[in-house]
DNA sequence: CATAAACTATTACATCTGTAATCGATAAGT
DNA sequence: ACTTATCGATTACAGATGTAATAGTTTATG
């Protein structure tokens, strides 16, 4: 799978919340947040489905989109591949950032400290 | 700032471990790790120094490249980016899908922990 | 000194990306 | 049945990126 760029995972995003749809609908969605013209969202679109990102199905004269690559696993490669990149494959330093930038919400922590503790559930016969 | 690419990332990591440095010196750093040609490193280089991200100073014939741009604060950057993007900006689903992908270790969970109990430290008179 | 070696600067070029416009086919309205 | 509006497909085009090669300049070296 060729790369997403920044411009088509917002495409992607909103097949992701709900598929399928028509290129319209997509257009639609993409309306308040961007100031995309009809013309840039079909292109984004086509573009995914040449980089096997996207499928669709024929409905009459216009196509119903839905993604093929699905959101968990997009996300699951970018953060392997971003972590990699920046911090050398350690999460810790990233999350640390974000803390000493005070950008880290009580929620954050809460999930935080609940992921650890199953972990640590998980793990306990070590 | 301008952004900077993914193969520049990889020249500007070389400055951040050891800088003032001239070309050559690049260069030879990044011969294992990457198949580029002496060529193609001069180049990134040139391209950081015009986004602004690395200066230099002559030394006789050659440059001594610096970078200006600092790590912590490319890190900071392209986390928040990242994170905003790909997330919508809440940090415990990234940490989340490494822990169901068993990509957390012993010492990533020690950390972690750390990190809480510093941010519950700090943040204890809410 | 002249020429070669070694640097940086400039240029090259294909691909990707952002952002559309135009073309061609088809469906819908009159 | 024609014409028009509407789709997707194809084409456009500038800037970024990966990956160098060539040109120009300065320093060694014979």
């Amino acid at each position: 799978m060729k790369d997403i760029s920044q411009a088509e995972l917002e495409v992607l995003k909103v097949l992701w919340q709900q598929a399928p749809v028509t290129a319209n609908q997509v257009v639609d969605a993409l309306a308040d947040a961007s100031q995309w013209h009809e013309k840039t969202v079909k292109t984004l679109l086509n573009r995914l489905v040449t980089k096997g990102a996207v499928s669709f199905e024929k409905d009459g004269r216009a196509y119903l989109y839905s993604p093929v690559l699905q959101q968990a696993d997009y996300q699951m490669k970018e953060s392997q591949s971003f972590i990699q990149r920046v911090f050398s494959g350690r999460i810790a330093p990233l999350v640390a950032g974000f803390a000493q930038q005070d950008k880290l919400a009580e929620q954050d922590i809460a999930e935080l400290k609940q992921l650890i503790a199953h972990w640590e559930q998980e793990n306990k016969n070590d």
